[in-house]
DNA sequence: GTCAATTACGTTCTCCGTAAGGATG
DNA sequence: CATCCTTACGGAGAACGTAATTGAC
């Protein structure tokens, strides 16, 4: 059997000439002279191997052959025009789904203004947002349930990893604390303070703790950023916290004190799966976050 | 959006990249040079629309579009590759279909031979074969549902018509008649006696009309020849039956002598729909009955 | 005689292969 | 530095258009 080699073009004049019943009609549909359409008619039938339609010079019509083959390439044909009209919405961004994890702090500050953007600018395509903490953001990337991760740290090898922000610290205390009138504080300066401390698990304690500034045993240790600012309110102690952090404090009337300390910083990245191509909507989606993260660096 | 012209072997290609993830592995397969199967890749990226690959020098993988995409191809792919396949075992009569209708006398005599034959070549072919009047075969040629019709009589504008054959009459008598002996008789030497008619409506009848063997009163009618056969084996009659039907009598030990009369025959014709082409089945069994034809005149 | 499909032929353009270029691990 | 994809370029063949030919009504 010979080899087969038919293109769209070939099918849509087949199909042409199989409703028109005349040549140079179907021709003129499919934009082609007539005898070059007459010409691609007979180089198909002996690509099929059999004659497709039975001509006279005034009378053109399908074969059985060709019937049976008609009825098959008009599904064929609708399905290829669906496939790639599909491509192009992909494409066009008309359709499609996006799904980010961020951290927590991440979510809230950053994520809104770019969803906003990104939903105007793309109205159709499906968001999904997941405010999670750096286990749960890496696993959701690792299996491919978001298409990517905006954390913190940048010791991620398994990942691709951009970095968007290397972020200060910040010392929260009530107004009436003797820090709150300072320009800046030093890690040195809060000995003796009473610091209230996220849990372990947290991505601030770590940085915290790397920087050399360790929780004093009988620290209170919480879960929640709205913890924390709800303890400090109350006047049991301070808190040191990533500049993302701060609107929770702010919120809560308290004051921000920049922590002047070169290892005190914590990086945040956008975590991505290697090797793995990000769909057209996330892309405009990482473009937004990038957008985000440079106007959040002024 | 612009024009698309993807060819099947665009789609091979495509599928051989998505599934080989290797640009020189995949040409192999393609029986193309790597170079020129980058440029397909390319074009078909290109009225794509959008990137289907996601190239590194090391690692090529689909993107999130590409996997959709191939998806989508596969399964087209694959309907092409079936209707294709399904045309060529149809031109090469592997399967397919063919239906006959055959007045009655036909289907006795020639079909046997004509199907045995068709059936050995073709053995995956289903056959169907009606066995009836002029009418009714005629009925079933216009509504499609038989490719052709073995009739009698030559006035059908209808259809398109082939003559098979020009059959003569012979007269019908039992052994012990004083015509047994006779090398042939005319009709004129049949007045006086007692011949059995079969009905108005049947082809034989009218055509005996029209050459001007007109029934006596009391002549009797019957429906079929297989009744007459034994009426001319009691002795009530002779009859006068064409060439085709004679076998009814050989089989009673009737006695056939040939009727000279150049108006008394009867035309054997093959009718088809006009304008409308036999399928591949049905010209191979039109083949068949010609030749079966061209034997029995001889 | 007219209309319509096929055939003939010259041109254009697509597609392919060889070879050079460039990027990645 | 070896591998492998891309780009450059030239040639072969396919596809197209104009025009002549054939065929049917």
């Amino acid at each position: 059997m010979a080899l087969i080699n038919l293109s769209t073009r070939d099918l849509e004049a087949f199909l042409a000439l199989a409703h028109a019943h005349h040549f140079t009609r179907a021709a003129e549909k499919c934009h082609l002279s007539q005898s070059a359409f007459s010409q691609k008619i007979a180089r198909i039938e002996q690509t099929a191997g059999v004659a497709l339609f039975e001509r006279s010079t005034r009378h053109v019509t399908l074969t059985p052959e060709g019937e049976v083959f008609a009825q098959e390439v008009t599904r064929i044909q609708q399905d290829l025009q669906h496939a790639v009209s599909h491509l192009n919405e992909l494409a066009t961004r008309r359709i499609g789904k996006v799904a980010i994890a961020a951290l927590p702090s991440v979510a809230a500050v950053w994520m809104p203004r770019v969803i906003s953007r990104y939903r105007a600018a793309n109205p159709n395509i499906r968001i999904e947002l997941f405010d999670t903490l750096a286990e749960g953001g890496f696993a959701l990337l690792r299996e491919g349930r978001v298409d990517v991760f905006i954390a913190a740290g940048a010791d991620v090898r398994e990942f691709d990893v951009t970095e968007l922000r290397n972020e200060p610290f910040h010392l929260v205390c009530r107004p009436s604390h003797r820090f709150a009138g300072k320009r800046s504080v030093s890690l040195a300066q809060l000995k003796g303070e009473e610091v209230i401390h996220l849990a372990r698990s947290s991505s601030v304690r770590q940085h915290l703790e790397a920087a050399g500034a360790t929780a004093q045993p009988n620290a209170l240790e919480v879960e929640h950023l709205a913890t924390v600012a709800a303890l400090v309110a109350q006047g049991l102690g301070v808190s040191i916290v990533p500049e993302l952090a701060l609107f929770h404090f702010e919120r809560a009337g308290l004051v921000c004190v920049p922590v002047r300390d070169r290892h005190l910083r914590r990086p945040i990245i956008l975590a991505r799966r290697k090797g793995k191509a990000l769909s057209v909507a996330a892309k405009a989606m990482v473009e937004e976050i990038l957008s985000e993260a440079r106007q959040a660096k002024r």
